[in-house]
DNA sequence: CCGTTACCCTAGCTGGCAACTAGGATTTGA
DNA sequence: TCAAATCCTAGTTGCCAGCTAGGGTAACGG
């Protein structure tokens, strides 16, 4: 498995978000722990990340809970990854940059070329970063799907 | 991390054999941990695994040791990854078919919509996929590279 | 105001697995 | 026949993903 739970509960939490009309105010861990099938004290963590990183809103007390903070469509899935994850690096000795550039932590060192291996791991970096920041969480909202169109099946196959 | 040790370590093993040129015979274990500074012991488990896929030969004995099975141009990184870590997904709930094909593995159970996220997960995976895909183990052959080209400058940010 | 509802925070646990090590059996070249 | 190498099966061990526990704090409703 490439990413853990967390980015997989914490990206349903957000569609599920993404879901909701913005006039049914804020959805509670509760309901959404429930209607997913997630551990609810575990999401609370989840949310808190989503939370520092500015992309959803709480409210406290009754009737609170989370909603999105900007429009799914202004929200990529690369910054809710991110937040749930962390950096996002195939493999320790890759780095990204806040600019987007890749480093190997290799270089530099005195003596110790960079890594033959970094032109592979480099270009499957960016790749992931780059699907992901052409992804918005709009996409993802569920509206109730029927059946998968026949672009979106092509889309599926590799 | 995305990757384990195992894809890090495996990679560098197959791209030191691609280096060396095949008059020189086999190369040992030994030899190659020593010259990668890494664990003789456990690459002896990855050298099995690139074995068992077909990607290196094996020769026992005494100036024996392992070289690529086929010219560096006719095996791809998504040969070597998959043979290392095995199947490649990005989360548990992602599946991928000896077709290529992705599924969800909830699809089918009745009355379980797949998860909404599954579009997310089907391009992460495609994207990595195809780039394990375009890429061959003779780019990564390490040319006694001198110093990176303007190219492979631009190649390597994002 | 008071109780209920929710978010919020820190701490801990724990099973599994990645990342090795150990030790021997087997094959082969010189 | 010896030494060099692959091959095979079993461990071991530290770490961390994936939770749980328990309280504190803010806000709303009545």
């Amino acid at each position: 498995m490439i990413f853990s739970t967390k980015a997989e509960y914490g990206v349903r939490v957000m569609a599920h978000l993404a879901g909701r009309s913005a006039s049914d105010g804020p959805a509670s861990l509760h309901s959404i722990a429930e209607a997913e099938g997630l551990p609810q004290a575990y999401l609370e963590h989840l949310a808190a990340r989503l939370r520092r990183a500015g992309l959803v809103e709480s409210r406290r007390g009754a009737r609170g809970g989370y909603s999105l903070a900007r429009p799914a469509e202004a929200i990529t899935m690369a910054e809710v990854v991110r937040a749930l994850e962390g950096r996002i690096a195939p493999i320790e000795c890759i780095t990204d940059g806040a600019d987007g550039n890749l480093t190997c932590v290799r270089e530099g060192e005195p003596g110790h070329a960079p890594c033959p291996t970094k032109l592979l791991w480099s270009r499957v970096q960016g790749s992931i970063v780059r699907t992901l920041n052409d992804m918005t969480l709009a996409e993802l909202a569920r509206p109730a799907a029927p059946a998968p169109t026949r672009t979106e099946a092509e889309t599926l196959n590799v």
